[in-house]
DNA sequence: TGACGTCTGCGAACCAGTTCACACAACGGA
DNA sequence: TCCGTTGTGTGAACTGGTTCGCAGACGTCA
């Protein structure tokens, strides 16, 4: 993906005229990013934006004790960072590369005046806003309301739904950094997992999970 | 408070010209409403955008189980329903009067080209949603990585802020919708706050609890 | 091919929070 | 003032998830 296929196919930015985007262009950073580098962490000043190209980038938070929580996991043509961008108020979270790729960078200063003079794009940014907070207030509710199986179960469909279209049903996850998105234990996962293959809904593998039948994932979600 | 009031006063259409704003109130409606009343229900339209004159209103899900989550309390000043508003997807929530008070709403069809003209109200509307997304992130980390103490002193200590400047510490809740902030059984805040009350950290009275000393409270937030 | 690191599976003890059951206190009417 | 309702305190049994410990499987890279 160029930079420019990144611009002109999202939701954000497709919008703008060709013309706009080429003057944003003209500002964008591309950055070639490795396995586990770190791009920014909690509490950094929300210097820009973000918009992925190729790779994977994870954004987490720690808590005091160390444990990880995995808060959301972007893949090529998403954008990401927008909060500290936008409210100058630092980082909320950290983002680490999980799989190496190639990132764009629109810088703060470049990218608030563009935003504060084309209402469309204001629009669209709160349209992207309020997606993140739906799916944010999603994660809270079943965290409060839903048990493990649950919530694995619908994680696990969320994720064969969007990467499942290349990658047949196959979904490429260690049960570690699964159990990491939920926020419970690697154990509980691989339990609830091995329930799952013994009656034939799952096959597992050294990081990857394979869905036989979405049905019986979709039955636990709707019956919890 | 008045309609003029609420919207000469809030961040998100304080910074509108006072012409801007009698434009705005000639499309407000003023409703009474009475405790218990429910507002509206996930899944119906976003018809419009809510603010509080006078009285409480909460914003709650619901399990398949009945139990009941509470996402958000609002009071006097407040705007809340402006997510479905936007995005017109429907409402995320319920929202049920929790004290007798006035509400203004404002109607989708008036505000959004309203906002569609003006930048500067976009990008208040943005500040809005950024708060309320890092408000929302923090509940699920909270609810992922950090055990009941943590978060209920957490909770105690964020109600006697809001609530605290007229009311000295003493903060106007049940313990039982204390707990559904937090997605956990009376119970177990019952036998916290026992504990707490047994240190001397606490008076508890019913439907309300007075902080004595906020000091330790952190300490337990800062300790977890 | 062999060796190492990472991922997975699983048993056992433990523990935080739930659920159920009930007593009692506080408040608000009639 | 008495009664009904709603909120609070608490014990006891239970349970879902954690923690610890370890064994074995898979992949990869030298």
């Amino acid at each position: 993906m160029t930079p420019e296929d990144l611009l002109a196919r999202h939701d954000l930015l497709g919008i703008l005229s060709p013309d706009e985007r080429h003057a944003l262009l003209r500002h964008v950073a591309v950055r070639a990013v490795a396995a586990g580098q770190t791009l920014f962490r909690q509490g950094d000043p929300g210097d820009g934006l973000y918009g992925i190209l190729a790779g994977r980038v994870v954004v987490t938070v720690e808590s005091a004790e160390g444990k990880e929580l995995i808060l959301n996991m972007f893949a090529p043509g998403d954008f990401f960072g927008e909060i500290a961008l936008l409210d100058g108020k630092g980082r909320t979270a950290n983002a680490v590369v999980r799989e190496a790729g190639r990132l764009v960078f629109l810088p703060r200063g470049e990218f608030l005046p563009f935003l504060e003079r084309r209402p469309a794009l204001a629009v669209r940014m709160i349209a992207l806003l309020c997606d993140r907070l739906r799916r944010t207030t999603q994660l809270f509710e079943d965290a409060a309301l839903q048990d493990v199986p649950v919530r694995l179960a619908k994680q696990l469909s969320a994720l064969a739904e969007r990467q499942g279209i290349d990658a047949g049903e196959t979904v490429a996850i260690s049960q570690a950094e699964l159990a990491q998105t939920l926020g419970v234990s690697r154990e509980i996962v691989s339990r609830h997992l091995g329930v799952w293959r013994e009656a034939g809904l799952v096959e597992l593998g050294r990081g990857r999970i394979r869905i036989r039948d979405r049905a019986p994932l979709h039955r636990i979600v709707a019956g919890g």
